[in-house]
DNA sequence: TAAAAATACTCCATAGGTATTTTAT
DNA sequence: ATAAAATACCTATGGAGTATTTTTA
């Protein structure tokens, strides 16, 4: 027994002839009558009656078995939409991870207008540090991330997709009066003094200005940390203390009071969307070509 | 996608495992995973995600295939139940027909015991003469019928069952003062002169009845009909009427105030059950056997 | 490195088609 | 006699198995 056994019964029953209903399902008379006396036997009943060839009749089970079969048919027909509307973003979830401080990038942007075209779709934003998407990505807790190079290294390029989007330099930046900013670029060596006030750890910018100082082989004293860069850029002001930022980040705060000057050797990361290879959603396959188009790769 | 696939995939869900489900459905572990794939691609959506081969994972489109699957496979249950029940006669309907007067042959009692035996089965009984019961048994309206050969013979061998149970002669009844009655048979011939009283055309009596008389050339003057076999018994007293019917149908009736006595040539029916060869109802072998039993035949 | 899924390859059971026969009207 | 179902016979496909490879934690 099987959909089409049902279905090629339920046809039958209304047509009440073997000739047409094979017809109407695209079978040859035979094979549908040797459907349905497969059927008969598996389930030890009769269920048509053939002795007058030109009128079959349905018997007992027949009927019992074409009630069953509508509804099995029903919910058939139902399944199949739902993977349709799936498929088509009618329903579903798109789960977006991303770190901080992404709308510097017009990502948010972006998502908005997304899920207006879907509004069937339910779309779900969460923005946590780098670690934590990495994390919810394996677990299939989100579906796509927005990262920087610098997190995403430790994720297979087997399983994961990573499109590359942009890539940002990471600026030292200070008060407007401290000398380093009359040179083109800043090294770790000339920084060596200065005290540091940074992003927390995790937002992305902390562990490569780590990387920055170690291969200058020096730690920097981290004399104050937030997650507001403009708290950041305020602790600047009058002091020679620096900061480090992501150059895209920073240029929303940007003031006279404070000057940016890019790091010797520098320092680059990519802003990367990353997401399984194996995923077939076409809700993430549809959003990742927009984001593409929106930036131009 | 079959009933199979989607069990398959039901127990995949429970079990998380492509190896365990596998041996749970009684499939080799590439079978289902090429199965589970086959249906993917069907449905065009992904359910499985396998990126960690250690924990699978159900996407957001399993979960409703999965919430589908569970609907379809209960009613497959329930339609599967309910052929059971159909076969083991626990449901379903046993109409039987049946010629008048049949109580004589006890086959009342038998159709009564035979429903106490099967109390969830809906048995009727028709009492309608021999040519409605022939069109109602070709018309699927009935199961099953008891009629007398002598109406039953036009009803082809190789579409027809039919069983004989007990056959019977036909009798003439005439007051005991009759002269006739005490010749040892009666002949066609000496019976012209007596008026007839009869049961009604269809009945079974009547035809072979008429036959009798045809043979001997000539048309008996059928003088009262009655459906009520003591009504014709009481027309015969102190009169020289006869009347025709069966020994078993007569016996209960029989007083000394009339003698019956059997015809020369002798007419002779068979009691039968007929039925539809094609017939596989467990209803009508079962009530075919336990008739068939209690006949001894 | 190990455990589990995916794949390559082979085999055969079965579903389907065509042509023919059977059968009840 | 005819219309329709059943059957005989052949073919091809797809589903199953075994053995092997791939993959990711």
């Amino acid at each position: 027994m099987n959909f089409d056994d049902l279905h090629a019964f339920v046809v039958l029953h209304q047509l009440k002839s073997f000739s047409n209903a094979a017809a109407a399902v695209h079978l040859s008379q035979s094979a549908l009558s040797k459907r349905m006396h497969g059927l008969e036997e598996e389930l030890h009943i009769q269920l048509i009656d053939t002795t007058d060839r030109r009128h079959i009749h349905i018997t007992e089970a027949g009927e019992h078995l074409y009630e069953h079969a509508l509804v099995i048919s029903r919910e058939v027909d139902r399944l199949q939409q739902d993977m349709v509307d799936l498929h088509d973003l009618n329903v579903g979830t798109l789960r977006i991870g991303a770190v901080p401080v992404l709308s510097q990038y017009g990502v948010t942007q972006m998502i908005n207008h997304f899920g207006e075209q879907y509004p069937r779709l339910n779309l779900r934003v969460f923005e946590q540090e780098g670690s934590v998407l990495i994390n919810q990505l394996a677990g299939n807790e989100l579906d796509l991330a927005f990262l920087r190079s610098s997190q995403s290294g430790m994720l297979h390029d087997a399983t994961y997709v990573k499109v590359p989007l942009t890539s940002d330099q990471l600026v030292a930046i200070m008060d407007a009066a401290n000398p380093l900013g009359r040179h083109r670029t800043v090294t770790a060596k000339e920084l060596r003094g200065h005290d540091v006030v940074s992003l927390l750890p995790g937002s992305g910018v902390y562990e490569p200005m780590m990387t920055f100082y170690q291969q200058a082989q020096y730690e920097p004293k981290v004399v104050f940390s937030s997650p507001h860069i403009e708290t950041l850029v305020g602790m600047l002001a009058g002091s020679d203390r620096v900061c480090f930022l992501f150059g895209r980040s920073f240029a929303p705060f940007a003031t006279d009071a404070v000057v940016s000057r890019p790091l010797q050797p520098a320092v680059t990361t990519e802003l990367q969307m990353v997401y399984k290879m194996q995923n077939r959603s076409k809700a993430v396959t549809d959003f990742v070509d927009y984001v593409r188009e929106q930036f131009g790769v």
